[in-house]
Parts: C-alpha cells; sequence; structure tokens
RNA sequence: GCUCACGUAGCUCAAUAGGCAGAGCGUAUCCUUGGUAAGGAUAAGGUAACCGGUUCGAAUCCGGUCGUGAGCUCCA
C-alpha cells in the first residue's frame, strides 16, 4: 500500500473494466465508486460483477477488488432490471389487495412474472390496468432497495406474522447454511437473494401483459396460484419493439397461416386431431419423400405395423404399467386392445420375426408411424401438441459396441435435416423419470453412454433431469416457435429395457445367443409438430420445392387463356404444381392474391408472351423479373425444385 | 386436468340499461378485357357453440356442457 499515512486512511484498489483502477475507502459503496469515476457510467450501471459475482450497486465495496458494470445490454442485467420489477409489481398488488400472499417473483427470459394467492378472489385481466398504474406510482416514489441479512429465525418470524406461509415454506426448504436476505422498498419486503436495483426509478418502462394459473411450486397437487406476467425496458422504444416482436410473431402463428394458407383445421368433432387440407398434405408428402430418400441412403429399411394391437403387447412392453393414462383402448372380439401410442412394439415384433447373427447389426427399421396418445386437454396446442401424430420413427437394433457409431449417424442426421430447413436447434440430455422401469445400473449404463457420447464429441447440451423415457435415458432437439417457445422435436433413446422385455436376440461370434440393444429415435420428431414450426419459421411463404402451389400462371385478358393453358400443360406434364388464375380481374388483383398465398412464381402471360412465346416472371420476394423464354423458365424451375431450393 | 379469458356469416370484427342481427373481405351472377399487391353492380349467406334457467322478451344476465386462447402440469 502506498500511502503511509495512519490506518484511518486505509485505501482499496478497484480495478474497473474497460476504465482503469481507483483506490477509496473502504465501505465506499460501487454507486459511489461509479459517481466519482464515470456519472456516464454510474447512469448505465444497472449492476456490478465483482470478482465474478453480480451484485448490487448499494453493495459496499472491503477489498481490493475487479469490478465490471453490467448494463441492460447484458442478460445478467436485464435479469437484475426485471427482478427489481417484478417486486415492484408485488408491492403494487400488496396495496391494492391487502389481503394477497405472495409466491415467487423471478426475471424470465423476456420479462418477469410474481405468483400471488388472492385467496378466493381472483384478480381479472381489467385489474391488471391498475396494478400498472401502481407500479408506475412506485416506479415515481423512487424507493431505495435495501438488502437485509437476517437470520432464520427472524426472517420466519417475520413472515409468519406477515401471513405469508409461502415464504415460510421457502426458508424452510432452504439449506442450514445459506445466508438470508431480503429487500425492502418503502414499506414493502420481500424475501429474496438480489441482487436489485438500488431503487425502484432506476425502472423506465413498466408492462404488464398477461395473467395466468400456475401451481405454487410447479406441482399440480399444490394450490393454484395466479401468475402475473410483465416486462420492463429502459426505453420506451425497447418496449414498442418488443410488443412489435409479438405482434409479428401472431402473424406467423401456424395456426392463423393454417387457416389462412389453407393448409389444415381443427373441429370440434375430434380436439386435437389433425385434418390435412390438399395443400397441407402436399407439404408432409414432399417432407417425407425427402425423408425416404435420406434414410434410403443412410441404410435404414422402412416397414409399417398396425394401429391398434392387443392389449397383452402393451403390458409385456412396460406401457400398461407405465403409459397407461396416455393410451387409447378398444375392444375386438371381446379381446382387450390398446391403440398404439409408440410404435416400438410393432418393429419388435417384426424383429422377432427372423434369426439374426451378429453381421446382420445394426438393423435400422424406419416406420412413419400414426400414434394417438390421451393429452390433458389444456395442453393442445394447434399442430404443435396434438392427440394424434406420426412420428418419422426408426429402431434400430444394435450390438453394445455399435451404440456410439448409432448414435452418432443419427446425430448427423438431425444436423443434416435441420440445417436444410435452416433450424437452429438445442440439445438437452433427459435423465431417468420417476414413472420408469429397470435396474439403476442399465440406466446408469445408458445415461452414461449417451452422456459420454456428447462429452466426448463436445456438443453443448443441457441436463433435464428425469425426462426420460419410462425405458431409457434420451438425447433431445428442441426447436423454437415464432414466439420463442421451445419444442422438443428429434430424439434418440437408448434402450436396453425392451430387448429384455421381449427376449431378444442375436446369434453372435461365439455362436452363442445374446441381447441386442435398441435406439428408438425421429428426426422429424412428429410430422405435425415439424410441419408448425417450418409454418412458423418460413412465415408461411414455403421454399419452392414445399410450395403447394409453385407457380400460377396469371393471363391479362381472355385472349391469352389458350397460351396459359398451354404453359399450365407443359409444366404440369414436368411435375411442376402450377395453377392458372383465369378469372375476368385485373393482373394487379390477381398478383395480390397469388402474393398473399406466397406463391413462389407469378407467370404473366398477355400478347407480347403469347408472341414471344415466353413468361413474364414474377418472384415471390424479388418482383417482376422480366420475359423469359418458356424453355428456359422450365428448365430453371425444375433444376430449383430439384435442388429442394 | 387446473387458473383466467373468449365463442356472433367461410374469414376478420361491430352493435344494443335485455327490445326486428350488421360491416369489410371472401363466395355467386352480371358488367368490365384491364401489364405487376384490391375495377364496378347485384345477390346469397346466421337455430348467435350446445343445453337449461331468470324475464313479457336473452346473442346480451345466471348455471352447466363442449371447444378455443394464455399459462401451469405433462409431452413428439
Amino acid at each position: 500500500m502506498e500511502s503511509s499515512r495512519g490506518c484511518n486512511d486505509v485505501r482499496i484498489e478497484i480495478q474497473i473494466k474497460n476504465w482503469g483502477s481507483k483506490k477509496v475507502a473502504p465501505g465506499t459503496t460501487i454507486m459511489e465508486l461509479l459517481g466519482d469515476v464515470s456519472p456516464k457510467l454510474q447512469k448505465e450501471a444497472l449492476a456490478a460483477r465483482i470478482n465474478g459475482d453480480i451484485v448490487g450497486l448499494l453493495t459496499p465495496l472491503q477489498e481490493d477488488c475487479t469490478l465490471e458494470t453490467v448494463s441492460f445490454d447484458d442478460p445478467e442485467g436485464a435479469e437484475v432490471y426485471r427482478h427489481t420489477a417484478s417486486h415492484v409489481l408485488a408491492q403494487a398488488v400488496k396495496r391494492i389487495y391487502g389481503n394477497v400472499r405472495l409466491g415467487i417473483g423471478p426475471p424470465i427470459s423476456n420479462g418477469f412474472y410474481y405468483d400471488f394467492d388472492f385467496k378466493g378472489n381472483p384478480i381479472k385481466t381489467e385489474d391488471l390496468e391498475k396494478i400498472e398504474q401502481e407500479m408506475v406510482q412506485i416506479v415515481k416514489e423512487d424507493l431505495p432497495l435495501e438488502r437485509l441479512e437476517i437470520s432464520r429465525e427472524q426472517a420466519l418470524q417475520m413472515f409468519k406474522e406477515k401471513g405469508e406461509d409461502y415464504k415460510v415454506e421457502l426458508i424452510n426448504d432452504l439449506d442450514e447454511g445459506v445466508k438470508i436476505t431480503c429487500y425492502r422498498q418503502g414499506d414493502f419486503i420481500d424475501l429474496c437473494a438480489g441482487p436489485h436495483l438500488p431503487s425502484t426509478g432506476k425502472l423506465k418502462v413498466v408492462k404488464l401483459l398477461n395473467l395466468a394459473g400456475a401451481y405454487w411450486r410447479g406441482d399440480e397437487r399444490n394450490a393454484m396460484l395466479q401468475r402475473i406476467y410483465g416486462t420492463a425496458f429502459p426505453k420506451q422504444k425497447m418496449l414498442t419493439e418488443y410488443l412489435d416482436f409479438l405482434e409479428e410473431a401472431r402473424k406467423r402463428d401456424h395456426r392463423k397461416l393454417g387457416r389462412e394458407l389453407d393448409l389444415f383445421s381443427f373441429h370440434e368433432e375430434g380436439p386435437g386431431f389433425p385434418f390435412y387440407h390438399p395443400k397441407g398434405i402436399i407439404i408432409r408428402r414432399e417432407l417425407e419423400k425427402f425423408w425416404r430418400e435420406e434414410h434410403c441412403k443412410a441404410g435404414y429399411l422402412e416397414i409399417e405395423t398396425p394401429i391398434i394391437l392387443n392389449k397383452q403387447l402393451w403390458e409385456q412392453s412396460g406401457h400398461w404399467d407405465h403409459y397407461q393414462e396416455n393410451m387409447y383402448f378398444t375392444k375386438i372380439d371381446g379381446q382387450d386392445y390398446a391403440i398404439k401410442p409408440m410404435n416400438c412394439p410393432g418393429a419388435i415384433l417384426i424383429y422377432k420375426t427372423g434369426m439374426y447373427s451378429y453381421r446382420d447389426l445394426p438393423l435400422r427399421m424406419a416406420e412413419m408411424g400414426l400414434v394417438h396418445r390421451h393429452e390433458k386437454s389444456g395442453t393442445l396446442h394447434g399442430l404443435m401438441r396434438v392427440r394424434s401424430f406420426t412420428q418419422d420413427d426408426a429402431h434400430i437394433f444394435m450390438l453394445p459396441e455399435q451404440i456410439d457409431d448409432e448414435v452418432a449417424g443419427v446425430m448427423e442426421m438431425v444436423d443434416r435435416f435441420y440445417k436444410v430447413f435452416g433450424f437452429n436447434y438445442f440439445i438437452e440430455l433427459s435423465t431417468r423419470p420417476e414413472k420408469s422401469m429397470g435396474s439403476d445400473e442399465m440406466w446408469e449404463k445408458a445415461t452414461t453412454a449417451l452422456q459420454s457420447f456428447l462429452d466426448g464429441k463436445n456438443i453443448p447440451y443441457i441436463i433435464n433431469e428425469g425426462d426420460g423415457a419410462f425405458y431409457g435415458p434420451k438425447i433431445d432437439f428442441h426447436l423454437q416457435d415464432s414466439l420463442e417457445r421451445t419444442w422438443q422435436c428429434g430424439t434418440i433413446q437408448l434402450d436396453f429395457q425392451m430387448p429384455e422385455k421381449y427376449g431378444l436376440s442375436y446369434i453372435g461370434a461365439d455362436g452363442q445367443k445374446h441381447r441386442p440393444v435398441m435406439l428408438h429415435r425421429v428426426i422429424y420428431g412428429a410430422m405435425e409438430r415439424f410441419f408448425a414450426l417450418l409454418i412458423e419459421h418460413y412465415g408461411g411463404a414455403f421454399p419452392l420445392w414445399l410450395a403447394p402451389v409453385q407457380a400460377v400462371i396469371i393471363p391479362i385478358t381472355d385472349r391469352q387463356h389458350v397460351y396459359a393453358a398451354e404453359v399450365k400443360k407443359l409444366l404440369w406434364e414436368k411435375g411442376v404444381r402450377v395453377e392458372t388464375d383465369d378469372r375476368s380481374e385485373k393482373v394487379g388483383y390477381k398478383i395480390r392474391e397469388a402474393q398473399v398465398q406466397k406463391v413462389p412464381y407469378m407467370l404473366i402471360v398477355g400478347e407480347k408472351e403469347v408472341n414471344s412465346r415466353t413468361v413474364a416472371v414474377r418472384q415471390r420476394e424479388q418482383g417482376d423479373l422480366g420475359a423469359v423464354d418458356l424453355q428456359v423458365f422450365t428448365n430453371r424451375i425444375l433444376g430449383e425444385i430439384n435442388q429442394r431450393k
């Protein structure tokens, strides 16, 4: 320490990232320090990172350290910002409705929420407005948020006195050694680890978005609380942009586009059971065609198994014990049957029709299998979550030492497929669920196999504890919809159980029977879900190869109808999905209609085109491309279709 | 399944302290033959999701059922 003055003058040195170092007296808060070094930095900072930990700006500095300010642009900064907003929400609710118990109120990806128990007096959507007004008032009051460290006993006593039963439960569940902290702003105090903004006035724009139910601690056996969702931004413009994003997302909603583009429908007569319209089924068949080509190349054999199979088969597979509440049942000739919720038992029956040498494995059997699952009514969601869907399934029967290669093969295939459509995806490893069968050793073995595969290839993933299939752990591939909600699509499930249950075998090099290992896997996942995600991903503007109508011929007057018919015939016979709009409407009208229907190519034919045997090409995105020789255009569009552009 | 909300023409939406159900788009017919995002006229189209109650009278108020939306739980 450079100072040779008295010990009252002890100073600590703070390294401020991107600024330099500063010496201050111990006990100086970060806020004071920043005010000293740069008012601009102080204004932008929402929190700080000291030696890696996020702390509030009112934290006193006690020793030498490196410090980095955190702004709204940092994910952690936005979290702190919105976490404080959630406290302001809770305070506002407490002010308006005294008789309410608090649940939890964390920040989430685009905002925050807070759960409340209104004790039998649920609030309504309209009430959000006045709560929001009270929040604005609290922001205006610019109340400082004070961090309090208290003992477990103090905390319990305080929240018991306040009647905050949920908070008491949370405190009781905290580990012994954990520091208990609360944050106080004005008359409001909440159990919270923080950190928070220094004061409520730091919040600029708060907005409540919607009201929903949520079980206490996410458990359906617990009380249903009311959850208020909101968001907060430092600038009005950012909120407007976010609301615009939500608005745009609504336009891309596959349920809306499905209706507008005439792709599919749902009916009260069959909730959760999708109806594919002619245009929708075209897209699906193209996806399937691509799928068959790729699977054929990758050495898969295609099979098809029945939708209804005897109940006994499902008892043997474990579905009866572990999956019954999701299954539909029926009777045939007095015998109990089940509608298949999965394709595996069918594939296994086929496997069992033969004897296999170790040289025959891996045996890859693919099936576009229609399954039915009884999903709870509240979970249905357009094509994303339905009660009947087709899985692009495959079951790979293999030797234990083939696990790595086969998993790798499937992972590569998933990657190749998703890249064709330009999807970003992320991976989860799901482990043993509560309701499952098999020994701990087998689960351990299977889970380790998958995990070490991912680790070995340096593939980033997150672990989804307890979300595996009842017969084995799985690697899941998730895609995002237009609202950035994620949906599981591809999955690879490693299974040692079914081969055991069904007594599957192959003959090894030693001439003895051995147990094969099974891989259950899907690439698209469910055709319905993948289709829905594709619709939202493309906003309904499908690439040429998938477009239900690839080109519309638009004659300008009746005099071009003969030529239009000729053009149509030529393209149609080459396999192009082409229509003619020969209504007596103006060109502009027909073009508008084709644009709205997102048809990739419009071929305008007037007198000039008839005389020169050309078509005036208008491309969906690029607009008018001018006249092109009919033969040249035909070759071009066929080329693009074949390249799956 | 749970919480809150919603259900009016094929679609998007109006209306009224409870008092004959409306518009635009789309559809049909006719006029128009027009060169790159909406030409004009006329017409058809509704058991107000369904069932019940209150009322002289219910699309409107109340209850139930079904469906849908946001979320929770669950899952491809």
